[in-house]
DNA sequence: ACAGGCGAAACTTTATACAATCCTCGCCTG
DNA sequence: CAGGCGAGGATTGTATAAAGTTTCGCCTGT
């Protein structure tokens, strides 16, 4: 985990430092251990890559550019906040896009194929069984993106890396507490629809899928700013 | 605590000269006076803004994000060269987006906007009357853009800034040159359904007009593009 | 005692200097 | 004379230093 400032580089791939600060910091915000509103310093995250901040703020520039982290002039980088109107909007473009990509990976599919979905599976319900909410919620993620891959649209996959990057700080700041794991169900249904090469059917269990995760979420409007960073920085 | 009472605005242009930047070689791309293939230098380009490289390499990265300019390592930058199958995608994703949006806008339609959508015609119009090329092909993008900003969801517009920008490059590249002057009557009649809010009629023309300007491309493989290189030397 | 302003510290922003990489072109060899 | 090879120049990648802005503590005046 620690980083360490090693000057004489000595890592294999480490051609690209800023994919790694971008994974990292992605993946922090994915698993929700980075909370909204959290400032991301440059010296900070610079010092934990081992990195200059010209690396860290390029970074930090694409992730703006994803929607998961505001840039404020002159105040820094902090995770974003999504408003209730976002997430709306969030999740109706994905209601928009992620059945037209379900229909493009049924047109894609193939042996090959159905054992990458069914290894993710696999992986989720694994993630499920042990109880890591965290790598619940990144896999969750990874299985919309997994079926965007397969649809082969480079444009649709694009767009849905941000949409699921936002989804997933939404449902962290408005999900109700009362609900039960929820998910790995539907995606094995979609699953079976693409290896039938159901066109409806996978359109039709996306669509529910997406509107069920979305009824789970309470929209109101934020009054708590419980911004922890001393979780962060003690963990 | 009054987190943010006052967004402190963004200074449209007043002091973000990266901004400037990237508008500047955005109007450039997307009026064909930068053409697919060409070098984006950083010091050629930071000369010609007064700025240091630093403001250039931010720009361009934002540009490569965007999609209408690829950033090669350790090569430099470069004006995006879509392939078929990129227009195919692209023009796909808005044959999808947009006929939501404009659902969209003819919830939101207002007088004010509706001044506005005819004053951006009557500037269309009047660009194509005087046969000004490149002022005809920025404005035909920028109806689309307006009617995505009419729709009130940022997520759909933002979506939709980089398909335009990616379609006058395809069009640029692609496009039949006996076709005559396109998009004006349509873009008039859009208007006009969104304005009796019908929906289902601003939908079908919006869907069309895109269908036609597909229609107008001529996808074959580009092996040509040797070809084009030298047009551009030459020019 | 409290409100308001002054000043210093910390951070971001921008510029510049240095290092690494790639392309070009001339030279040498077969 | 053709083809490979290496040095030189140019350009990008990275780091560091200077400049500007915001924030927060402290001090003063009422």
């Amino acid at each position: 985990m620690a980083a360490k400032s090693r000057p004489k580089s000595d890592a294999p791939d480490a051609s690209d430092r800023v994919g790694r600060i971008r994974e990292g910091v992605t993946a922090a915000i994915l698993e929700h251990r980075l909370l909204p509103g959290t400032k991301l310093g440059e010296d900070e995250i610079g010092e934990i890559y081992g990195s200059s901040r010209t690396l860290v703020r390029t970074a930090l520039q694409q992730l703006a550019h994803e929607g998961i982290v505001n840039i404020e002039k002159n105040r820094g980088a902090f995770v974003a906040r999504p408003t209730p109107a976002d997430a709306r909007e969030v999740f109706e473009a994905r209601r928009l896009i992620e059945p037209t990509i379900v229909d493009h990976a049924v047109d894609a599919v193939s042996p090959a194929w159905i054992g990458r979905l069914q290894r993710h599976l696999a992986e989720e319900r694994e993630a499920e069984l042990r109880g890591d909410a965290r790598a619940s919620v990144r896999l969750s993620g990874d299985f919309h993106r997994l079926v965007a891959e397969m649809s082969g649209h480079s444009i649709y996959l694009g767009f849905l890396k941000e949409l699921i990057a936002r989804s997933s700080l939404i449902i962290l700041l408005y999900r109700r507490h009362d609900t039960p794991a929820c998910g790995t169900d539907h995606h094995a249904g979609i699953v079976a629809a693409i290896r039938k090469r159901d066109r409806a059917a996978a359109r039709a269990q996306m669509l529910s899928h997406l509107d069920e995760i979305e009824a789970e979420l309470f929209l109101k409007d934020p009054a708590a700013d419980e911004l922890r960073l001393a979780d962060v920085l003690g963990a």
